[in-house]
Parts: structure tokens; sequence; C-alpha cells
DNA sequence: AATCCTATAATTGTATACAATCCTACATGA
DNA sequence: TCATGTAGGATTGTATACAATTATAGGATT
């Protein structure tokens, strides 16, 4: 997966209509669309997006494993949204998680992945430089993205990717603002140092350092 | 729930037929039964089971979100096994997880959820006398079980338990050893009574020897 | 008025039918 | 020989039909 898949937002390949739903109903618990406790009926969704009712159900499924729904057996699906509380959890798991993640990374990357992160880190630098910070946000996702594919754990790179999903929704606007952008460059490259280094302390250190720095930009 | 669930193992409610496959398949695939890199089509596990293609799909949804299978559209569904370094991984993510999940469970527990914790800890001290493993194996999952859902983030007691399950399947026949039980009784009073104490320091602490020991009983 | 029962409608669970895509094998031509 | 093209069969994606369960409303009984 290429760094230009994360600048081009455009990207609408053939996807089934179960994983479109799938996204569109996470989006809209995420964002608060569909309430917590609200009943979703089948033939309302299919109604509203012209689908018949098997993608749909599919749809809910995959939303019931992400814990975004509840479904009581043929009593129908219930929206569980994420209290303040859970998105405060989850912004603690990810940071532990993180760290973690870049331990192994740096064990266990490729050369082309290393060569990736290099790439990346250096659009870092430059989209910095220009004060993008539409453009930051898709690289600084695609930084850690590329840590997560380089632990080599299928499993733990989905459930980061899955955190680092919910989160965004809840980012205020000013996560990066200008006066932010280059100490969020310099933690990055403490972390792609420690990569280069092969050290796994440093770079679990860096990025213990970002993330708390992280949660406190975010959080005021 | 009860402690009673976990005890009795032949609790067969009416769950729908997709929930039967994805735990059916879930187990073949844990157990090796099902191969890494194994096709899963459709009609194949209809005629199995004696089933419609609507549930099986439903249950392949279900398995992809859960990481063990890889869904490539128009062409199927493949398995996806743990590999002995993903076991490794989750085990180590797992003990992280639990000394966070004591945690949070210390400062969030209610009454009933003591009170049952209090229950679980004196049937364990109970079969531990006996010397009875095969309940002893499901008193511990139930004591643990109790605690992540003490924590009253769903998606993170979700997580424990799928961590739990995935290495159920690989644990040797003598991780409850008869000598190892009152070792394993000790460990968990010591986290019981960070409870009754509301210590969350002690508890972390005391979870994280046991995970330690966990793990190295597991892995000889 | 409150509770219980029953009939009906609405919704979910499952099976099947149809459409689109992919795979295979064989034929054709350079 | 090898590449390309093209049926056809197999498999997946989607829609619909039918079955089972649950929700609702209205009436009967107390």
């Amino acid at each position: 997966m290429s760094i230009i898949q994360y600048l081009e937002d455009d990207q609408a390949s053939a996807q089934p209509l179960s994983s479109d739903l799938f996204s569109k109903l996470q989006e809209d618990i995420l964002t608060g669309k569909l309430e917590s406790g609200e009943k979703l009926t089948e033939m309302k969704i299919c109604n509203k997006y012209g689908v018949s009712r098997t993608p749909v159900r599919e749809a809910l499924r995959q939303l019931e494993m992400d814990g975004l729904i509840e479904t009581i057996p043929n009593r129908g699906a219930f929206v569980l949204g994420l209290s303040d509380q859970d998105i405060d959890d989850i912004s603690v798991l990810r940071a532990q998680s993180e760290v973690q993640a870049v331990r192994w990374a740096i064990e266990r990357i490729t050369e082309e992945e290393l060569e990736e992160l290099q790439e990346t880190f250096e659009f870092m630098e430059f989209y910095t430089m220009k004060n993008d910070i539409p453009k930051m946000l898709n690289i600084n996702m695609a930084f850690h993205q590329i840590i997560y594919n380089a632990t080599h754990n299928r499993m733990f790179a989905q459930q980061l990717n899955t955190f680092q999903l919910y989160l965004r929704h809840c980012d205020p606007s000013n996560y990066y603002a200008r006066e932010y952008l280059r100490n969020v460059l310099t933690e990055h490259r403490h972390i792609y140092q420690a990569f280069l280094d092969h050290d796994v302390e440093a770079g679990a250190e860096a990025m213990d350092y970002h993330m708390r720095n992280s949660r406190k930009r975010k959080f005021r």
C-alpha cells in the first residue's frame, strides 16, 4: 500500500455493498448521527440506501463484532455509541499499544517498510514546512499505520487502526494547530531515528513521549 | 451473568445459526482443523452444516472482523490461522491488558460485581482444595471475566475475552498441574485482596506478577 | 380501570433465486 | 510453443420469498 493512497482521498474501488454500509453506519455511530440506544431496523436501512436486506445484515454483523451495536436475537440491533469515558479509555489503550507496536516494529520491520517509513517521514517534513494541516492529518495516520503493519501482527495492526479511527472522530479541529506542527514533526523524527538506529528502547520512549503529548494536545 | 453459567458447560440457548457457525468455524481455525490459507467455499460449509448461504455469509463476516479469515471481493474467504508468533504476541498483549483491566476494575467495580468476585474466589478456594482441575479452568476464566466486565468498557472486555479464548486453545494440558494450583490461588488472592482494599497499585502489581507466572507456566 | 388473551401486523431468521464476477479449459492464431 | 481469446461452469454478490418470532392493538373478563 503506497503512501499515495493516503494522500488521495478519492479512491472508490468496487467493494461489496455490505462493506460500504458498514463504513457508513460506523461513521454515523461515531459521529453521533445515530444515537446510543437507537434501534436499527433492517428495512429502514434498506430504504435509506436503496439496497436489500442481505448486505444490510452483513454490515450489522460487522458492526456487532466492532462493539458498536448490540444484537438481540429476534429483536433487532441497537446502537451502542461511545461515551466520553469510552473515548478516554481507548485513548489510554491506544497509547499503550502504540508503544508496544513501535517495539515490535523496530525488531521486525523489513527493508521495504523502512523505505516506506522514510518516504512518509520526508512527506511529513515537506508538509510541515508548507503548513498544510489537512495533508499532515493523512500523513500522520500513514506514518503510524506503517508502524502497525511493521509489527507483522495482523490483529494488532487492525486493533490500532480501529483505535485511530475511533479517536479521529473526537479530535478537536485544532489538534494540528500551526504552533504544534513543528513539535509533532520533532516527535516523529525521534521515532523514525529509533528505527534507523534499530533502538527498541529509544523508540518506545519516543513513542511514549509522543503519545503523552498527543493526549495533551487532543484534550485541551 | 451468574457464576453457575461458567460451571455448567451445557447451555445451548437458541442462537441464530450464524452465531453457532461463527463459533464452530472459529474453533476449527484455532485448533488448526482448518488450515491457514485454506479456502472457505460458502456452499461447502452449507452442505457440511446443512444450512443456507445466508447464515454462512454472516458468520464469515464475523470471522473476518475477528481477523481469522481474509475475504477478497468476488474471490472468497481464506483462513488466516494464528502463527506461534501471533500466539506469543497475543500473550504479551493480554498480559498488558489484564494489568490495565485490573486498574480500571478496582476503580469502577460495583458492589454486586465485587460480591460476584468474592463468590468466585471462594469457589476457587474450594476447588483448589479438591484439586478439581477442570472446574478450576472454568473458575479461573470466570474470575478474570468478572474483572473485564468491572472495567465497564464493553470493547475492552470483549477484547480480553477474545485473548482468553485464543490462548486457551494453545494451553498445554499441564497448565493447571497440581503443584501449580496453590500458587494460582495465592496469586488470585492477592488480586482479590487489592479489590477489597481498593488499592489500584497493589492490584496492578499482583496482576502483573500473576501474568508473568502464567506465561511461565504456559510456556514451560 | 387493570389485566389477560388473541388476532394481526411488523420484524427478524433462513432459504432460495437471480445477477455479476471469476476461474478453467480448450481453441485459435502468430 | 506460447500467448490470447472465448465459452461454460463455478462461485460470490444481491435481491426476494418464505418461516418463525416478536410487537401492537383491541376486546373480553374481572
